[in-house]
DNA sequence: ATAGTCTTTGAGACTCATTCTCAATTATTA
DNA sequence: TAATAATTGAGAATGAGTCTCAAAGACTAT
C-alpha cells in the first residue's frame, strides 16, 4: 500500500508545501503500522532508522497529516494525544478499559446513522465522529 | 436544589474527608449554572464573591466531585478539559461546530442502547459513554 | 479550654506536552 | 548560479495541571 503518499503528496501540493525528506519519513513511519499513537512512540519509531528528524517537525506534521484527512486524534491517554489511521481504515468506536489501557476497536456504523439523524434535524454538518465508552475489561474485571 | 451537598457531604464522609469552606463554596459556584466549564472559568467565577480560593483546591476538588458523581469531564476544548454535571442532568451528547465553538446537546439513548449491546458482546463493563461529533453548525455554514 | 493528631489550604515551584523562535539549510524557480 | 520561499533542528518559551511545604483548620481526648 503506497497511496497515503499520493493522498499526502497531492494535499501539500494543493497548499504549495512540499514533500521533504523528514516529511516522507514521518508519513512513511506513521503508516507502517496500523496502531494508535503518540508524538513520543513515534518519535522513538523514527529515531531507530533517522537520527535527524525532530519533535518539531513531527509535531509539525501531525497536523498537515490530520488536515489531509490521513490520521485523527482519537483519544488523549495520560495526558497526551493520541493519533489514528483513518485513511484505509473503516470509522469503528473505542472501548477503553480504565484499569489497564487497553482498547477494544468496533464496527460503528449503527450509531453514526442515528447521529446523521439527530444532526439533520439541529442542521448540524457532521465532520468527524466520536464515539466510545470507557469502563472495565473482561479480563480486569475477572479478578 | 440543594442536593449536591448532601452527596458531596456523604460522599467525603465516606473517604474520611471533610466539608470545608473552599470545597463548600467550589461545590456551590459549580451547581450556580448548568454549563460546561473549565477551571479557568470557574475559577473567576468564585473570585467575584471569594478571594481565598486558589486554584491548587479548586484543582484537588474536580477530582472529588468526579469520583463522587457529580460532575464529569466532558470535554476538551483549547487544551483545557472542561467539565458539566451529571448529577440532574440526563445524559447527552454533544455536536460541537469547530467553526464557532457552539455546544448542541442532545439525548442519547438510542446510541446508549447500541453501545450497551457492543460492550456485552466484547464481556466489557461500560462505565461512562462518550458520544458525540464535530462540525459545522447550521448558522456558521450559511455564511 | 488545651494539647495532640490529622487533614486541608494557599502560594508558588515544578513538570512536561506542545508551541514558538530563529538562524541555517533545502527545494524550486528564474 | 542567484534569488526566493519553504523547511528544518535546536532549544527557549508557554501553560495546564501537579506537587511541596509550612501554616491554618477540624476534631478528639483530656
Ligand atoms: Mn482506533
Ligand atoms: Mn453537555
Ligand atoms: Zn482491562
Ligand atoms: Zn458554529
Amino acid at each position: 500500500m503506497g497511496n497515503e503518499n499520493r493522498v499526502f503528496g497531492k494535499y501539500l501540493i494543493s497548499k504549495g508545501l512540499k514533500l521533504t525528506k523528514p516529511r516522507k519519513i514521518i508519513l512513511d513511519t506513521v503508516f507502517a503500522t496500523h496502531k494508535h499513537f503518540n508524538v513520543d512512540e513515534l518519535y522513538d519509531l523514527i529515531r531507530k532508522k533517522h537520527k535527524d528528524v525532530s519533535r518539531a517537525t513531527i509535531y509539525r506534521t501531525i497536523p498537515l497529516l490530520v488536515d489531509s484527512g490521513l490520521i485523527k486524534q482519537s483519544l488523549r491517554c495520560l495526558a497526551k494525544d493520541h493519533y489514528e489511521h483513518t485513511y484505509g481504515h473503516d470509522r469503528h468506536l473505542h472501548l477503553i478499559c480504565e484499569k489497564c489501557g487497553k482498547i477494544i476497536e468496533v464496527e460503528s456504523r449503527e450509531t453514526e446513522n442515528i447521529l446523521n439523524e439527530l444532526a439533520k434535524k439541529h442542521n448540524f454538518n457532521i465532520r468527524e465522529f466520536n464515539v466510545g465508552a470507557k469502563g472495565i475489561c473482561k479480563k480486569c474485571r475477572n479478578k
